[in-house]
RNA sequence: GAGGCCGUAGCUCAAUGGUAGAGCACCGGGCUGUGGCCCCGGGUGUUGCGGGUUCGAGCCCCGUCGGCCUCCCCA
């Protein structure tokens, strides 16, 4: 059998570096204009901090995390997703102590062994942001925000619809029991017109038949209670202020009360945000508050809020895939992977000079491609238009000799002649040229 | 985890159960001082892998691995 990598893992080959690395880049940015610190969690941890913040019967736990017993006998999981470690490092390391706000962002990679499909995959990357302070509307707004914003910064114009931003609450501890109840029994009076998984749904967990895409299900939820109706007085007020505050900030939004989360740790406001062109697989970024989760995880009372942005999702939206063309052009970018300059030597005594030369030029900040073996002058200039170079210089034994070269543009097909006294003039020159 | 479609050269794809091909890419040459264009030459392959049926399998059957799509779930 050939050797190939692990199924839903995937190498990211030059072109698709420069895309994940350009729109890592445009976040990067954003994240740091709001005041957000990068950090670093580790890939693994224990079994244990999953089961206990994302839900021992939550799917991803039960039969979608990477977990194994290590030589010591630990029980280790690849991370499936980031929140969870950087509540434990919060708390690990004291950092509630920190000034508040505590906001935190990292990209990596997440493990969920689920079946792959078009964005969706076994090891995917996400850039996830957390923020740890008080409960206020107005932050998290700017949170979503942000979110918005980080999504739409490689396009051109902000005016577009790609994105689509949907609201809902789940309500508290106090709320929410009682919300999960009425429902509860009216699934329960339903039972016989909903779909064979909802069925199951139904006792395991009951809001996700909200979500469901049968048609008769669809029926079904549209005269179920609405946990906007449940909601009690602190809740209610949020929703509201966060509302008001989305709006100030200009923010399109649809309330969603079918909106669920597949991890227990959410509480009050949930969000997505959806992209068009992605298939099944259509939300970009999720996120929602987790006012309980540090405390639960043997911290102290810490309200918190924070969202991922699936990268390989994001990709697809802005750059298209194999069927369709995206927003954005990756040509633009595998441009950047090409030579600024390529240098072409005739006769064996010059190679040595070519790799003088290059490294000079190098540390003047050109990227520069050379040749170390004895070529004809057509084999190299070959050579330097396959690699996609955009100038050549041309030194033969004679210019050598009478310290001129040919400098050459491979894309106007123009050159000229450069005199020159000694290497760092030679370089002085050419890097003047190159960089205009 | 369930279902469906698919897997042939580096890529995109052909090939009634009867000698594995094309375009692009790649390599060499025309062309030892000027790239792209052109011309000539080269197929570069364990038809994903393993079995089975058959005189004969890229094609039919079973299994397996992988991809895509729907479900499940989720970023």
């Amino acid at each position: 059998m050939k050797l190939q990598a692990v199924r839903g893992f995937k190498d990211w080959l030059p072109e698709d570096f420069v895309k994940y690395e350009y729109l890592i880049e445009k976040a990067r940015l954003w994240c740091k204009l709001f005041n957000f610190k990068e950090i670093k969690i580790p890939i693994l941890e224990k079994t244990e901090l999953f089961v206990r913040s994302i839900g021992e019967v939550t799917d991803i736990v039960q039969k979608e995390t990477y977990s194994f017993e290590d030589r010591n006998k630990d029980w280790l999981t690849l991370r499936p997703e980031a929140t969870a470690g950087i509540c434990r490092m919060v708390i690990e390391h004291g950092l509630y102590v920190r000034p508040k706000p505590l906001k935190f962002f990292t990209i990596g990679p997440m493990f969920r062994h689920e079946r792959p499909q078009k964005g969706r995959l076994r090891e995917f990357f996400q850039i996830d942001l957390e923020v740890f302070s008080e409960l206020n509307p107005y932050l998290e707004a700017e949170v979503i925000f942000l979110a918005l914003k980080i999504l739409k910064s490689p396009l051109p114009k902000e005016s577009d619809q790609l994105y689509t931003l949907e609201l809902n609450t789940l309500g508290c501890p106090e709320c929410r029991p009682k919300y999960r109840e009425a429902l509860l029994s009216f699934l329960r009076e339903h039972k016989d017109e909903v779909c064979e998984t909802c069925k199951e749904r139904i006792e395991r967990n009951p809001l996700r038949v909200l979500d469901c895409k049968n048609e008769g299900c669809k029926k079904v939820v549209s005269g179920s209670p609405l946990i906007t109706d449940f909601l009690c007085e602190d809740c209610k007020t949020h929703f509201q202020e966060l509302k008001e505050a989305l709006e100030s900030l200009d923010i399109e939004f649809s309330l969603n009360p079918r909106l669920v989360r597949g991890l227990d740790y959410y509480v009050r406001t949930i969000f997505e945000i959806k992209a068009k062109g992605l298939g099944a697989q259509d939300t970009v970024c999720a996120g929602g508050r987790y006012d309980y989760l540090v405390k639960e995880l043997g911290g102290p009372e810490l309200p918190a809020i924070g969202f991922a942005i699936g990268l390989e999702r994001w990709a697809i939206s802005l750059f298209g895939d194999e069927e369709n063309k995206g927003l954005l052009d990756p040509n633009t970018l595998t441009e950047k992977l090409c030579p600024d300059l390529y240098l072409v030597f005739l006769g064996k005594p010059l190679i040595k000079q070519g790799v003088i030369l290059s490294q000079k030029l190098r540390e003047k900040g050109l990227r520069c491609e050379t040749t170390y073996e004895e070529k004809s002058l057509k084999a190299q200039l070959k050579n330097a238009d396959k690699l996609g170079a955009n100038f050549v210089l041309i030194l033969g034994e004679k210019e050598w000799a009478e310290k001129r070269a040919v400098f050459r543009d491979l894309k106007k097909s123009a050159q000229k002649e450069i005199g020159f006294d000694g290497l760092d003039d030679l370089v002085a020159k050419v890097v003047k040229e190159v960089k205009g």
